[in-house]
DNA sequence: ATCATGTGCAACCTCCAGGTTGCAAAGGTA
DNA sequence: TACCTTTGCAACCTGGAGGTTGCACATGAT
């Protein structure tokens, strides 16, 4: 296999494991939590968040492990931070792909003119 | 409930449907061939994904239920292509939530300086 | 020392996402 | 018409995601 291919790849298992941390409503709304208030704690996020604190526990563990959050111990408190690095790279995912689609489409009608 | 806190829930139902379309490896893998080699069948995206052309499928409906696809028919033929205004979105959520985190951090420094 | 609070751990449940196989149907082609 | 190709539909299977409850364990406050 060509190492372009092998770099994309590696690039989609990296890049799908960051969008599914985000594709799950409940906790993209703790992001968006994070994002709007600041640094939180698990008992904190919980409120008004419509599910036990167990479960948020379990979502910032997918979150960490998607390296979009990481925890800082204060007290008997577990406060977590947004790691924003991680989005950007998210973000540049995004712009990757759309650059290339508007490349290929680009292609595609250099081809049409030339054939007839 | 305020205004405010409406749109946002809107927001981020809208983006996780999309965040969740783009989570999966396979799918993932499917939008990056489409960037890369331009509209592709069914068939052809089907040769070399690892799966069968049936899971494609689906993936594709579930892509295009998030309206990150849309197909053309040409023949017997079914063509699918990127719809890159809806990365985009995706893209401004990432953007907004960082930059709102950064505005938070910042309220956050200010007040310890307060503070002392 | 006692009590309240914040968190961790583990067992458990339910449902659906991701995948498969098999067959039918629609549209090109010789 | 007969044939090949591309797609659609339906039934089915399985693992794990998302959630819950109950209890144990730190740590801070009184």
């Amino acid at each position: 296999m060509s190492r372009r291919l092998e770099r994309t790849r590696r690039a989609v298992a990296e890049a799908s494991l960051i969008f599914a941390a985000l594709g799950d409503p409940t906790r993209l709304g703790v992001v968006a939590r994070l994002s709007a208030e600041g640094p939180l704690s698990i008992t904190r996020l919980s409120e008004g968040a419509g599910v036990t604190r167990q479960a948020i526990s379990k979502h910032l563990q997918t979150l960490a492990g998607a390296g979009l959050v990481h925890d800082v111990r204060v007290g008997r408190e577990r406060i977590w931070e947004l790691e924003t690095a991680r989005l950007q790279l998210a973000r540049r995912e995004l712009d990757r792909i759309s650059a290339e689609w508007d490349a290929a489409i680009g292609r595609l009608k250099a081809f049409v003119e030339e054939e007839r």
